[in-house]
RNA sequence: CGGGGUGUAGCGUAGCCCGGUAUCGCGCCUGCUUUGGGAGCAGGAGGUCGUAGGUUCGAAUCCUGCCACCCCGACCA
């Protein structure tokens, strides 16, 4: 386990990437641009999956499943979206492997050639809506409310653990509406719900905002995302809520009876979140000492590790520790007890820090006799003594304490991480020392973005929902402008 | 897909220029001593040197093709 370590701020990615890996979260694949999520780092991604789901049901949304696979056909249905995925989808084009000549090699059999080809799909609104086409005759038919979890594909030129993998999961929801007002609100409300997700779960504070014309899903009318930062001051899309509104009805031809006999188009949203958010956790919260977990995400919250000298001790060690174990998992507490004799508490220490588990606590012979544990936290790297008594009540409020300092270490983060400018100059300086979100006027033109693109890597990451009404000029062009954006270069 | 770099044991590496069957550390196994912050000593196992060819008496080393990964671009949740 001793690999090579490098701090977080001698080299970010390297950072980044040796913590996956010896945090045991996930790691690369023998497949090109594809992740294997390791049992650690799937244990956390269950538990965003339960908080997520139970999210989607509270505002009405039921799970359900679609193919993998799409013809080529029904992607292309829809204009802005084949243009926005067809450079970076893998395609199915046969059904059937030989052996070849020497009977040594596998080959692909050349009569076995699909007549339309098959796409993994990129994202799933295609084959969702070639489906509610027969699912959708009347106002009575709607809304539909659904959200799959599944893995997508894309087939991305540089890949990065979590980050943007090839392949990777995610949960897509598919709305279908009768109105614009009530699809429109079921996006914006998809927003407030991954907004608190990331926020109250996993104490990442976002920006909610909408694209820009640019960076807009590809079909979408408008999107709506929510914008973290992380630690090395580069921005982090965290997830998207689209407002479709009838493209896709109008690409798969579902239209709807109205109450007053009319026939019209239905409206849609989709939106999603993915693995990548595992990446924004790692991102947002972690140190040189590895990763550190809020506690609502935490696989293991708490950790008991027995010191002692000899069986006899670890007999009565482990005697206490597991009616502390008990106690508190009576408090709905996950805990792990780790006596395992095959490693010191020295290592089990820096093991369990390297993994974030939040608390600590460690029993020896001293704590013993005294009636007390040794409780160290992670985010703070804290030690105190405590008493038994009471201790599972202690623990409930310590690690709602983390959970809180962790986001608010974040939050004041993110709160000096984003900058007015108001001159080319500033824009420069900022971007290029502290980084950040900053926030500065913009013509609202694609060339402009383009342009601010091409000269500094920046985008805009969203204009924010809550952005004022304010005079100015574009930080560019110098062309009016009626509000400010936020620039940032991004993940 | 363009530019640069790297591939040697589970991980990290030396050796490559100047050809002679692979170095060191961590980890792993065994034994003893240890256990309140990644233990010590002794012994041991583990390698088609990314891959396919070529040059050579002989290739980790030289040459060519291919593959993979990393970094920088383009692309992107």
């Amino acid at each position: 386990m001793e690999n090579k370590k490098v701090k977080r701020s001698e080299d970010y990615s390297e950072w980044y990437n040796n913590l996956v890996r010896n945090a045991d979260l996930a790691e690369h694949s023998a497949v090109r641009g594809c992740m294997v999520i390791k049992p650690y780092g799937y244990a956390i991604w269950e538990k965003m999956q339960q908080e997520l789901d139970t999210r989607f049901k509270q505002t009405g949304h039921s799970n359900a499943y679609f193919p993998l696979l799409i013809p080529k056909s029904f992607l292309s249905k829809e204009a802005a979206h084949i243009e926005g995925f067809a450079k970076e989808c893998a395609v199915v084009t046969h059904y059937r492997l030989k052996n070849d000549e020497t009977g040594k090699n596998v080959v692909v059999d050349p009569e076995a050639r699909l007549e339309e080809e098959l796409i993994i799909r990129p994202t799933s609104e295609t084959i969702i809506w070639n489906t509610y086409k027969n699912w959708i005759q009347s106002y009575r038919d709607l809304p539909i409310l659904l959200n799959q979890w599944a893995n997508v594909m894309r087939w991305e030129m540089r890949t990065r653990l979590f980050l943007r993998t090839a392949e990777f999961l995610w949960q897509e929801g598919h709305t279908a509406h009768a109105t614009s007002e009530e699809a429109l609100a079921e996006t914006r409300q998809m927003l407030d719900v991954y907004a608190d997700f990331a926020e109250n779960i996993m104490a990442v504070p976002v920006i909610k905002g909408v694209k820009s014309e640019n960076e807009r899903f590809a079909g979408a009318i408008d999107t709506y995302c929510i914008e973290g930062i992380m630690q090395d001051g580069k921005a982090l899309q965290m997830g998207t809520s689209h407002f479709l509104g009838q493209n896709f009805a109008k690409a798969f031809d579902v239209k709807f009876a109205t109450k007053e006999g009319g026939l019209e188009y239905v409206w849609a949203t989709s939106w999603g979140v993915s693995t990548r958010l595992m990446g924004a956790l790692i991102m947002a919260h972690s140190d040189d000492e590895g990763l550190i977990l809020p506690p609502r995400l935490a696989p293991i919250q708490v950790v008991i590790v027995p010191i002692y000298k000899n069986e006899e001790q670890l007999q009565t060690i482990s005697q206490k520790a597991r009616e502390i174990k008990k106690s508190l998992e009576a408090k709905g507490i996950s805990v792990k007890y780790d006596d395992r004799d095959t490693h010191k508490p020295g290592w089990k220490f820096a093991e369990y820090e390297l993994k974030g588990v939040p608390v600590r606590l460690a029993m020896g012979p001293r704590d013993l006799e005294n009636g007390t544990v040794e409780m160290a936290r992670r985010d703070t790297k804290e030690k105190d003594i405590l008493e038994w008594a009471d201790l599972p009540n202690k623990i409930v409020h310590l690690l709602e304490n983390i959970q809180n300092n962790i986001y608010q270490k974040a939050l004041d983060f993110r709160d000096e991480h984003v900058t007015k400018a108001d001159s080319w100059e500033e824009f420069i300086n900022l971007l290029d020392g502290k980084g950040g979100f900053i926030s500065a006027h913009w013509d609202g033109t694609a060339e402009t973005e383009e342009a601010i693109k091409e000269k500094t890597k920046a985008t805009i990451r969203c204009i924010p929902l809550n952005a004022k009404e304010e005079n100015g000029t574009c930080i560019l062009t110098g062309k009016p402008s009626s509000r400010r954006v936020l620039f940032a270069r991004a993940y």
